[in-house]
DNA sequence: TATCGTTATCAAAGCGCTTATGATTTCTTG
DNA sequence: CAAGAAATCATAAGCGCTTTGATAACGATA
């Protein structure tokens, strides 16, 4: 059995509630210096560890954070999204002592009762949640409770709910003006699964957006619904090869589709960037030297994990909605070093 | 304040001991039919969910696994093969509605206080730990404790320790004879750090081993000691161009320096395979068409969590080590499907 | 010496739950 | 119908900890 509270308050001969107060250093005023000193000792001594459970029953503190991953099937922390977001949670939490308690839940595999459990157990102090926003009892009982909880990557409409997110719309834009600026006009766009996926939703309508701001009409058959896997990214490029006015750009909206677009053009003899631009989102390491779109996923966990601890601690909150900036990284997919090498034989 | 079992009892009519029974369905035959249906009922009117913490402390079980990655730095979960491995653990215990508790530490900044009161907190019934073999508090808290755990990628000499590991041996000893199948000779090596992994170590003694063993003497100056950064990869590359006796095909004791190596190798304008073959270990995830070896780090995590599992909940073990075979994947890299399709081109 | 404030310490309640033990009722059976 | 067996349920202890309110010791003051 371990060392309880009590063995060392007998080898003490003190009272349990003294040895608590310099185990936790609180109303530590009320113990003589001396008491203190040899209450400390014996501590060591004897290797003593509260328990975890016997302290979070009595304080309703556990320093456990819950960190749930939603996804349509079984989410897979080798997405190089979710391990970094999941980076950024460890970071923080490192530096404040917590721990973190990871859950992943299928959207396809609903069984409420496991999660809903997870809220109400009194397990964690708060909850990091990473989700599509769509309907499910989890957001339910998660509204309803009284369990702290940042979304990640999830934006809802209310001034309560704390989220952090990153700013989609302008990363397409971005995008879509520097291939402009590049000369291309017929600029095709693989979209994500748009009935879950807000991030995606707000992706295709800055695409729609930009295009007819340049003057550039937007054509239906120029946008191909992918589901974010490098499959649907080669089939969208079968499509858009079958098209009599083909694209000379693709724009995925996010990288493993833009992976797999630029895996069956080659697959099909064509170069990328010469013979088709493409631009991904999400700037995950590959080596594939991809133009995308960077999102600063490590600090959007940092910043979700901090905006929870807030919650949980009680400290006044700066704000509830953080949006972070994203930065087109410019690689060799889009053509712009090729461009501007052509430029430079040219001068020769 | 959440509900508790009292207030279902109350409602209910009937003592707290009667509500947990049905709760838990232990000595359930201790309850009469009518009673077990009205609680039930009552059960999810007032939506209540037992206290995870009162559990636990009651009980001394938690239904949480640790977790513990140690590095020279803080691990990042971006690493392709902690994140597959924490996949598998996370795919066993969804099975099983357990928790996983994830908690990682750098083996530069030693705070023993703080990973050996994870070990004797009670907060989990059992640990996975993923570390380097060196000497530290951690490991001798671990041996004297009374909580179960297993080690991953760590062999240790003793019977009543559980670990799973990889055939290290066989997939360097697979991957040198199929450079040698493909006429290379001259076979460089860039070694880990060996100091601190036996896996490491391992690799180059069989390294060392089957080059003896094939006739080709072992060379110092062919084995350039890196740190599994891509960095060190490169640098190996520099060091190997400068000897007058060139190899011509290079092995990496991990990917991520295969990686490094080829992107060095090109920057000098060389070609992969045509002017230097190269071959990883681990197969991550790349675009590079890497041949490596294969580990199933999937199965790996999963079957580790399976073995604390029975540990746990005090099923008889089974074996107390397993180990895994290497696959060796054959891509670009090293050559194959150049020579292949040379030799067709002088068919014809 | 009686009184009071200060300091150091303790006793005990209670967090929500499980479970051993005992009590009560109902059912069997000779 | 009496008595033992079986079914059903309640009582209460206690897991290890925090924390409040009480107590004791000790000078200092009047």
């Amino acid at each position: 059995m371990a060392i309880t509270i009590k063995d060392v308050a007998q080898k003490a001969g003190v009272s349990v509630a003294t040895v608590s107060r310099v185990v936790n250093q609180k109303d530590i005023h009320k113990v003589g210096q001396k008491t203190q000193k040899r209450i400390e000792e014996i501590l060591k001594e004897l290797g003593y560890y509260p328990n975890t459970m016997a302290r979070g029953l009595k304080t309703r503190r556990t320093y456990n954070v819950g960190v749930v991953f939603f996804w349509f099937d079984k989410p897979s922390l080798s997405d190089p999204y979710l391990s970094s977001v999941l980076d950024g949670i460890l970071a923080f939490y490192g530096e404040k002592n917590y721990n973190i308690l990871m859950n992943t839940f299928s959207l396809k595999t609903q069984n409420p009762g496991i999660y809903t459990n997870f809220i109400n157990s009194g397990l964690v102090d708060g909850l990091l949640v990473i989700a599509p926003p769509v309907e499910s009892q989890f957001f339910q009982d998660l509204k309803q409770g009284a369990l702290p909880y940042v979304l990640i990557s999830h934006q809802v409409n209310d001034k309560d709910v704390c989220f952090v997110d990153c700013l989609n719309t302008q990363g397409i834009i971005d995008t879509v003006e520097h291939l402009i600026s590049l000369g291309h006009k017929k600029i095709a766009y693989i979209s994500g699964r748009n009935e879950y996926s807000k991030n995606s939703l707000d992706r295709l309508h800055a695409y729609k957006y930009i295009m007819k701001k340049k003057g550039l009409p937007y054509r239906e058959e120029m946008v191909f619904d992918g589901d974010f896997t490098p499959e649907s990214g080669g089939k969208a490029v079968d499509a858009f090869l079958k098209l009599k006015n083909k694209p000379t750009a693709i724009i995925a909206c996010d990288d493993s589709m833009a992976v797999g677009a630029i895996r069956e053009l080659r697959r099909l003899g064509l170069r990328v960037p010469e013979d088709m631009a493409v631009c991904g989102f999400d700037d995950i390491p590959s080596d594939l030297n991809l133009t995308t779109v960077h999102q600063p996923t490590h600090q959007m966990g940092y910043e979700a994990a901090k905006m929870l601890w807030n919650q949980i601690e009680k400290k006044p909150l700066e704000y509830a909605h953080r949006f972070f900036p994203t930065r087109l990284v410019v690689r060799e997919t889009c053509g712009f070093y090729l461009k501007k090498a052509n430029a430079k034989d040219k001068k020769h």
